[in-house]
DNA sequence: AACTATTTATAAGA
DNA sequence: TTCTTATAAATAGTT
């Protein structure tokens, strides 16, 4: 994908593998992301640059915790075989396919009127700002003039506040459980959860 | 990369996440086969399908414990920090990579066809569910599974909590400055606390 | 599984 | 490093 085709082969120039990396590494990273939006799942990409910084990128609701944990639970012969499926498919370069029935297509609108999508276009539309005023006087609590609403504003961030480092402590606490696991990783038993 | 350009966020079909999911699996693990190869690095990439088959795809000469192990020597804070080194390239990344399409481009042009205004109430639905998500984080913190974001929003809540109160003592004063005014009108004379 | 119109990634150059 | 641009590559929707 650039001006000319790149054979892969290890690149010989030392700058040249450093600004390759940086671009790819990019590329990659947005990939991991969507894929794993799109597809609602986990994933875990590690690399190390070729100066050996690492970077690391989780799924939107992945820990690494899980989808180690996850992985620990395969046996190690079964991870071989997935990492032989891995490179078939690889090798077959990449030619997946299923095919899907849109059952969406209920919208096809040929039922609709003009008339009708305009005015459900006009109600989504004051769905969308009614949200956005509701959200204007958390984001400009100077906009508020009501001694009451700011005081109940006041009490429900203070719950949420709470709530929140709440979860603050139960991430950190797994964090080190995790770094725990870390040290352990000979990738036989990961004993977590 | 196709027919139309794809909002990211998750698809709610579940048979498109699978077909999603089988083609870009496939791009992703050739991006990392060439990454590993061209720069000549460590790479690990882990993927669950979303029927959580598992995917594993490893750098020409790396083995994943010892990648893992490389990894985990880091210490929490450099991983933390690295993290949001990835977070931010990924940020940037988007930003400059996504050729956005406006959703108020579509809005506002006269003699719409059904098609038209068809596509236009999706986007705009998609857009309601995007800020519904958006906020979800906000009244369910018990779904952010990543600390630093936790740490950001308990950052954020707390200057949200400071402005607030800052507007309840204005607002205070003002009505105490009214109550006063509106007393001496009515002749009675109340100390004030 | 193939196809193909489009979007996206990226190699080189500035 | 960053940006631009020509070109290669990936892929969404179709057949």
């Amino acid at each position: 994908m650039g001006r000319v085709k790149l054979k892969i082969k290890r690149l010989e120039n030392t700058s040249g593998r450093q600004v390759t990396y940086s671009k790819r590494r990019a590329g990659i990273l947005k990939k991991a992301k969507e894929l794993s939006i799109l597809c609602d799942i986990d994933i875990v990409l590690l690399m190390f640059s070729p100066t050996g910084k690492p970077t690391l990128c989780l799924g939107e609701h992945s820990n690494i915790e899980d989808v180690i944990a996850k992985f620990a639970q395969l046996t190690p012969q079964e991870r071989a075989k997935r990492k032989l499926e891995s490179l078939e498919a690889l090798k077959k370069t990449f030619k997946k396919l299923d095919h899907d029935v849109n059952i969406q297509d209920f919208l096809g609108s040929s039922s609709q009127t003009v008339e009708e999508l305009t005015s459900q276009s006009q109600a989504l539309r004051s769905q969308i700002s009614e949200m956005d005023s509701k959200l204007s006087c958390w984001t400009d609590p100077e906009k508020v003039n009501d001694v009451d609403q700011i005081t109940l504003m006041e009490g429900i961030l203070w719950d949420s506040l709470s709530r929140i480092r709440m979860r603050k402590e139960y991430l950190g606490k797994h964090l080190m459980l995790l770094d725990c696991a870390s040290q352990f990783q000979d990738g036989i038993h990961l004993p977590l959860k």
